[in-house]
DNA sequence: TTGAAAGCGCTAACAA
DNA sequence: TTGTTAGCGCTTTCAA
């Protein structure tokens, strides 16, 4: 592997010059440059980065922790994988992937300290966070996209729970709507304690208690293969329900689906809007589900933005922004079914 | 930041010492690994990377090039990935997603060279990839997941085009069908020449021709949305048709749902095969979809497992394997149908 | 079982 | 406009 000393050989200067004719630092004559550049080109010279970083240079990426587990990265996800990736590029830094195992952590630490990585953008924020506070300990610059229960000192970028649900219920009861079904996680009550299922649950329950409107509660797993589970016991035991709201992608659109094929037809039957689910899955079903879901890439886009005025405007101010996300009403909402919810003949 | 030193003084030993302690290729006294460790935690000690790999030290991490265009991380994509990643973790290795901008390809050469990364592998792959050239003159250990046209020189894990198109058609013969549509991606026709369109094409192509069946190319855009369109074509222009043998994962989703909606019944009318469908996506229509589809997470585990092999075992020979795929019957496929295909009506 | 010391290839301050 | 040089923090050889 050539280095810079060989390249400095070769074009006959001095091994610094050749490195100000790569960072362009300085004003470098023509002739040098081209010098330079040709012997170059010719040892294949590709610069050391680790010896970059030793000696103070700065690295130009940044990690982006992503879910790692069985589920994967998940297709709300990639929404904010992407917007991350374009504002990172578009102020010319890498968006590393790091798909998300705990015991690792220390790796991104490592990176961080050698100079590789500048900062982190954290998803699937949980309540109480380890990873949160390893990062804030390490004084690691981070945003996160969602947040903690003691987000004051962190940037973030978040969903305007409290937004999201005054506008489904608003937009729900003026369609007539009085008895409503909430989907939420299952994981809600068996596992670890994910802030999205908080908060957007507690916003729902708020709002409706505030607009008088009955709320009665599901939780599923969040597969399409529990839609269809979810649809008989909400008419099995709250027949009078004509919307329902999802905080589950996923068992929403099997509940459409799996509805569709056994007579149901939404909105006619059944109202549903959808909190959470993302554009690319807007379409796995027909009609296509009216949503309030977030502005996942503009969110990940502007988590970077904010990294980003941290690190190189050297602001120590902390942002924080939330997001409502508009409602965009498609095929599966419309007027109150008038009378009791039952099961259509199976039309086989 | 604490360094080397900084430990070695407080723990009254030597520089060296405190390497050997970290990565045991020294026998050292309990006595002084003690007093090092205690050392390293006062000091809140984190090696310097960078430094390490300068000096000639090993990287962990191997890059993994992802979709990062418009559409970003796709589904299949995802499955591929969490393969990758695990079996990058069980060898102690770490993966890194790298979104994919040919422009900064650079930038991996560059972690290559300072031994970062120890090595990268490919995804979609087309005919003639710059990528792959690139990485070859670089001389970057390499594992493609697909194949260009020239594939005799990488190593590569890819899909059995043909046992897969074969499994595909006697299947659907000894279900008595006669008359096949094919459902091909519109960007065979327009776009950048992926290796996947050209050859699963090429191999259903010649598999139904040795078999004598009869078969209509159809071409679509890859969403959900061109469903619609296609079933209304495939009833309008081939109505003495019985199966559709699917290339696009999302196209058929959109056909099987906006069908179900509009009185269609599969498979009475219309038997459906994918060769293309996630175990994720299978769950998106009901009722679920047959597939013949890549085992993606073990070939994603599998591409890591070839690359490592090359990278630890020194071995310079090149694997490839082939992977077709198992038919998994669902419930989209069944006895052909006798008689033409119509519109059903339109039950609202 | 431990220590000393020579680099690895680069950045940037200082000099010319 | 260009050159000289002192490290950056580590790995590893050689020596004890």
């Amino acid at each position: 592997m050539a280095t810079r000393a060989d390249v400095a050989q070769r074009a006959g200067v001095s091994a610094s010059t050749v490195s100000y004719v790569l960072n362009g630092q300085r004003t470098i004559s023509d002739a040098t440059k081209v010098r330079v550049m040709k012997a170059i080109r010719e040892l294949n010279y590709r610069p050391h980065l680790a010896a970059g970083l030793l000696a103070g240079g700065k690295g130009r990426a940044i990690a982006m922790l992503i879910p790692g587990g069985k589920k994967g990265i998940t297709s709300s996800a990639v929404e904010y994988i992407n917007g991350a990736t374009r504002a990172a590029a578009d102020n010319g830094y890498h968006l590393i992937l790091w798909p998300n195992e705990l015991e690792k952590i220390e790796e991104i630490a490592a990176l961080n300290t050698s100079g590789f990585i500048v900062g982190v953008v954290l998803m699937e924020i949980k309540m109480v966070d380890q990873r949160v506070e390893f990062f804030e300990d390490a004084e690691i610059p981070m945003t996160l996209i969602g947040r903690t229960n003691t987000p004051n000192s962190f940037n973030f970028v978040d969903r305007d729970f409290d937004g999201a649900a005054q506008t489904a219920i608003h937009y729900l009861a003026q369609l007539g709507h009085k008895n409503i079904a909430l989907i939420n996680n299952a994981r809600f009550k068996t596992n670890s304690k994910h802030s999205v299922d908080y908060r957007f649950r507690q916003s729902v329950i708020s709002t409706a208690k505030k607009a008088k409107t009955p709320l009665t509660h599901f939780y599923y797993e969040n597969d399409a293969n529990t839609g269809e589970l979810a649809l008989n016991e909400i008419v099995s035991t709250s027949p009078e329900t004509t919307a329902i709201i999802a905080l589950n992608d996923l068992t929403i659109i099997g509940l459409i689906n799996s509805g569709t094929k056994n007579g149901f037809s939404f909105p006619r039957d059944l109202s549903v809007l959808s909190l959470s689910t993302s554009p690319s899955q807007v379409e796995m079903t027909v009609p296509e589900i009216s949503t309030i879901s977030p502005p996942a890439w503009e969110m990940g886009a502007k988590a970077i933005e904010i990294l980003l005025k941290n690190i190189e405007g050297g602001s120590t101010s902390i942002k924080q922004e939330l997001w409502a996300g508009d409602l965009i009403i498609r095929g599966t909402t419309g007027e109150a079914r008038v009378g009791k919810l039952t099961f259509p003949h199976l039309k086989n």
